[in-house]
This record gives structure tokens, sequence and C-alpha cells, in this order.
DNA sequence: TTGTATGCGTTATCAC
DNA sequence: GTGATAACGCATACAA
């Protein structure tokens, strides 16, 4: 790898010439231009980043920290923030934490070693004390997924998307309830916000399942499913409720007939399962682009007191896992 | 960002005796160790691995070039990769190529300005030119997925997936074949072989469809598909088959009944479509583990003018969409 | 237009 | 045990 320097002594000029000619802002006479140029390319001249960072304090580097990058829904996130973050000439550290907070903050040390311009990550926990800290960790920085509240978020609303489901399960007739997911997730609020206004009896009619322990979870949903008729389940993502259909599958129970269900992302497992599953779309793409625009904007200053935040919209799309009646189906 | 220079001055000494309290091999009193240590936490100091690299001519950056993240199977493939490079110290930095040898190169040119000390990537391309190529770009690397013959590889091989298909096929009494997938494929090959093996007549009994356009691809499922009856067809991944299986929906043809499908990389997909889907499983854990622990090797310098090839084993496993007889589907 | 000199934050090689 | 000092590859202010 030749450098400046290298290049420098092969033409006779002196390095700072050649870094004016590679850099094309100053002005340099046509003929060292050409003699500087000709070497830098003959010799596969490429420029050290690493040098540039040290000196320009700027790495182009961004963090993008995810729960789990095997689930399709952080996978499309990826692609669209590498997509997006290429064309700004920004390259990408990979991190997955698997959901763990320890791992989330192992990854925040590392890129902060490595000096990184920003980091964009979906937030392993959002607790006040969390927040806080997150604060305190000096770089320019937005929650995707997740409203952070006091940090630069693009998000949906999780509670709202419960209540669509809600709705539409009441709307579909269904009058025994499940949430599979954990504790602190929004969207079994607004499930149980939309529930309630409807008038539902929570203690008669609805039952939480914890989705981390899959034995807990079959045996569960056997119970539950079996002892309650006209049941609708809604896990917190697609890959949950896809586990579930296969649990539901194994213990003999039809969907949408002995229990109806509705996933959370509209990822494309969605379309594939049959019958095919009920869930709730978040715009991943534009999620993705706007995080981005939103970190490149913090980075470069603007507006870097203000904390923004995007609510971006959920659409409910039915689908034959919630609709009994196959003239329905889409 | 507190520096060493910063802490020398605070705790007055030299930045070279902090520099050997944080980093710990040579000998300095506890005293001024002390001093150091504490000043260094106070202000939380993070060493600049930028200003390490410089110095050090290591980055601890590895690139990670996939031809496509929101494929589950190369998701998977990264959360190996990062999980296993992350244990030895290293980060990632991800490129997503849609499968464009174009975007290929300008990331692996990006990668060299970082100075990335290694690449782990599945090639866009694995022609005797491009392979010459690669082979040009110094820096350490492992083809995943593919074989790329002069360059360390760790992968499967995609003409006995072909052929495994094949037999399964006819043993299962299927007399016409289609390949969907690009042209260089060695799974075809093998396809082909495996069929020949058997006398099958690849002129009246063969069809070769072109999975990249979506258009082309109906029409000719459609046209094929209806004309020869007791059709096996080949995807050259679970992706494709899941397209091609709604596509045969949309026909109304239905699977394995009116034609068997078969995928390949046995992702999470190929268990959750109705029927279940037949795929070649490939060790994908294994894949991205060893390809990394490979590449460390080659970073190390050990054995590093050897080429070493990896092939892993590929597993058949049979579903529901190339099995008629129900009592059959696992 | 061009060269010299300095500094970015380290590590490492010297001396003392 | 500790402090200068020189690199690493580059950008840039200052001179010429």
């Amino acid at each position: 790898m030749i450098t400046m320097t290298e290049i420098a002594s092969l033409t006779g000029v002196s390095q700072a010439t050649v870094s004016r000619v590679l850099n094309g802002n100053s002005s340099v006479s046509p003929e060292t231009a050409k003699k500087v140029l000709d070497c830098a390319k003959e010799h596969q001249y490429q420029p050290n980043f690493i040098a540039q960072s040290l000196v320009g304090n700027k790495t182009f580097l961004i963090g993008l920290v995810l729960s789990d990058i095997s689930n399709p829904f952080f996978a499309e996130l990826a692609k669209a923030v590498e997509s997006e973050a290429r064309n700004k000439k920004y390259s990408i550290i990979l991190f997955n934490t698997d959901y763990s907070l320890e791992r989330e903050e192992s990854a925040l040390e590392i890129l902060k070693r490595y000096r990184a311009d920003g980091l964009l990550f979906s937030p392993a926990s959002w607790s006040p004390e969390v927040v806080e800290k997150r604060m305190q960790y000096d770089m320019p920085m937005v929650s995707v997924t997740i409203d952070m509240g006091k940090i630069d978020s693009v998000y949906v609303s999780h509670f709202e998307a419960g209540e669509k489901i809600a709705r539409h399960f009441l709307k579909m007739g269904y009058e025994n309830f499940i949430f599979a997911g954990g504790k602190d997730d929004d969207k079994e609020k607004g499930f149980l916000s939309g529930l309630s206004k409807d008038g539902v009896n929570l203690d008669k009619h609805y039952f939480y399942i914890d989705s981390h322990d899959d034995d807990e979870m079959k045996t569960n949903l056997a119970e539950r499913v079996c002892l309650a008729k006209n049941v609708g389940i809604f896990a917190h993502n697609d890959i949950q409720a896809v586990k579930i259909a296969e649990i539901l599958k194994e213990l003999k129970l039809e969907i949408p007939h002995d229990a109806a269900l509705a996933g959370f992302d509209n990822t494309f497992l969605a379309k594939i399962t049959t019958p095919a599953l009920t869930s709730i779309a978040q715009p991943i793409e534009e999620m993705g682009k706007l995080a981005v625009e939103r970190l490149m904007e913090k980075i470069d200053g603007v507006d870097k007191e203000k904390c923004v935040r995007y609510q971006l919209d959920t659409r409910l799309i039915s689908r034959g896992s919630t609709i009994k009646s196959n003239k329905f189906i889409d």
C-alpha cells in the first residue's frame, strides 16, 4: 500500500503537494498534478482512512447495533440502513445484541473506541435509567424501532399497534385473548387498552404468555386455547407468531378456527404461511432511511440540541389467520 | 474524549508513562500507576483504536461482504460471523452487494481504505477472471458459500446438492424437471448430472428458468407445469422456492400434486410453508465460524501461502413439497 | 504554485 | 521506573 510520502519521493515533490493533488481542493500546476496522479494510479494508491480519521476527527463509520439480525425485520432494516449510509459515504460497523443489554453496552464501548461518528440502534431496554445512561454516552445517536423519549427516535407506536389488533379481534368476534411477548411491551398495553375500551373483562378473558420460555409457552397455549374457545392470539412479532402456529399445529389446533393468530412487523414470513398471517406492517425502509438521515444531521450538527422523534404509521394487514370465512382472505 | 496526553498533564507524568500504565506491560511504580488509573477511570478514558491502528498497522476490523442480508440464509451467516469475530476481538464492517459485482468491488475498495485486517465475502462472481482479480487484492480473505478455487473458501458443494435433489426427484417418481436460478450455478450442473445418470432425456424433460425475471418466470412456469405433468422444480434457494410456490398458488396448481418443489439453504422458511419445503441444508453456523477462524489464521500469518478449502456437508431435508403421500410428510 | 512544519493519539525505542 | 523522541499517514497553516 503506497503512501503519499512515497508518491512524493517518487515524483520529486513534497508530500503536501501530493495531498493537494489527490484531494483536488488547493491549486497545483497541471504538470505536477499529472505526474502525481499518474504515479498514484500506477501504484494503486488508496487513501488511508485511518490516518485521515486521526487528523480529521471523523471516521465516516457508524455503528449499527441490532437486537437480532437473523430476524427478517432487522435484516431488512440493516439492508435499508446500509444502502442509505453507503449513499452518504458512511460505512457500517455491525453488532448483534441478542436483546442483551450487556452486549449492547459492550458494542457501544467498542464503537466509542473506534471513534464512530454516530450510532443507530434498536435498544435492548428503554427504561428511564437506561435512557439516562445512553444520554451520557457522548455520540450522535438515533434509536430505531423504539421511542426513547429524550433520545432521537424513529419508530412506530407499539401501543397503537396493540390497539389495532384488539379492535380487529373484537370486530372479528373473538372473545378470549392472549398476548405472547415480553413484559414491558407497549403492544400489550395497547392491546389491553383496546380490549378494555370494548368492555372485555380482562381478568376472565385475557391471558399473558411470556414468550421467552418455549416449553412454558406450549403448555400455556395448550391449556388456554383448549379451555377457552374463540381465542385471538397476538404475538409480539412474526417470528413468534410462526412459532406459535407450529405449536398449534402440533396440538392439532386449526388457525383461525380454533385460535386466531396475529403477528407484528409484517415481514415476508406473514405472506408465506398457511393461512397467511395477519400482522402489523412497519415501514421498514422508510424507518431505516429516516434514521440514517437524522443521524447524519446530528453528526453534521444540524439541530444538535433538539430531540427529533419520528413516529411513523403502521398498517393492519389482515389475512387468513384471523379471518374465519374464506371469502375475506386476501 | 480524554487522551493519554491529557491524562499525563493532569497527573504530572509523561504520556509515555500513561501508555505504560494503561497497557500494563512495562513496569511502573504502584503510586504513579494508581494515580493514572484513577484519572483514566474518572474521565472515562477510552483508548483510541484509530490511533492504535495507525501505529500498529492493525485495525481489528474485518469486512463482511454479503450478497443479500435480507435473505435469512445470509442473515444467519452474518449472525454467526459477528458472534465469532466478537469473541476474537474483531469488529465487522458490513456491506450488502445485492449480487452486484460492481458493489462488491466498491466495498472491497472501501475496506482497503479502512485498512481492514481481512475480508469475508460471498462472491458475486467466481469466474476465472474475477478469481484472478481477487487474488491481486492484497488482503487476507476467505470466500464463504462458494468454492473460489485458488482462494481460501468455506462452502458446500452446490453440484452435489443438485445431484441430491435430482436423485430425490427421481426416487419420488417425477419425470419432468425444471431448474430455476442463475446460469452459472453448479446446482444446475449437478441437477443435470444427476438426471442424466438416470437416463433422463434432458432435451425433452428438462427446462431451465432464469429466476431473475419474475414475469418471465410466471409465464414459463404456467406453460411448463401445465404442459408436462409430474414435474419436479428445483429452485436455487428457499426464497426463490417460496416465490415459485406463490406463483403456483396463483395458477391454482397444487404442491406437490401438480408440481413438486425443492429449495436450497433450508432456512426456517422451509419449515413454515404449507406444505413444508424440501430443501438442502447448509451448516450455516459452522460455515461462519470456520470462515472466521481461517481468516484469523491468515491474518496471523498461519499457513499464509496455503489455500485452505473446507467443503462442508449438505443434507437433504425432505418435506411435504416433494412427497405426494401424506403419510411421509414429517 | 510549492515546500516546511506541526499535530492528530498512539506505540515503541532510546536514554537516563 | 521514567521521560524524551521518533514514527504511523495524512491535512493544513504558514512561508516562500
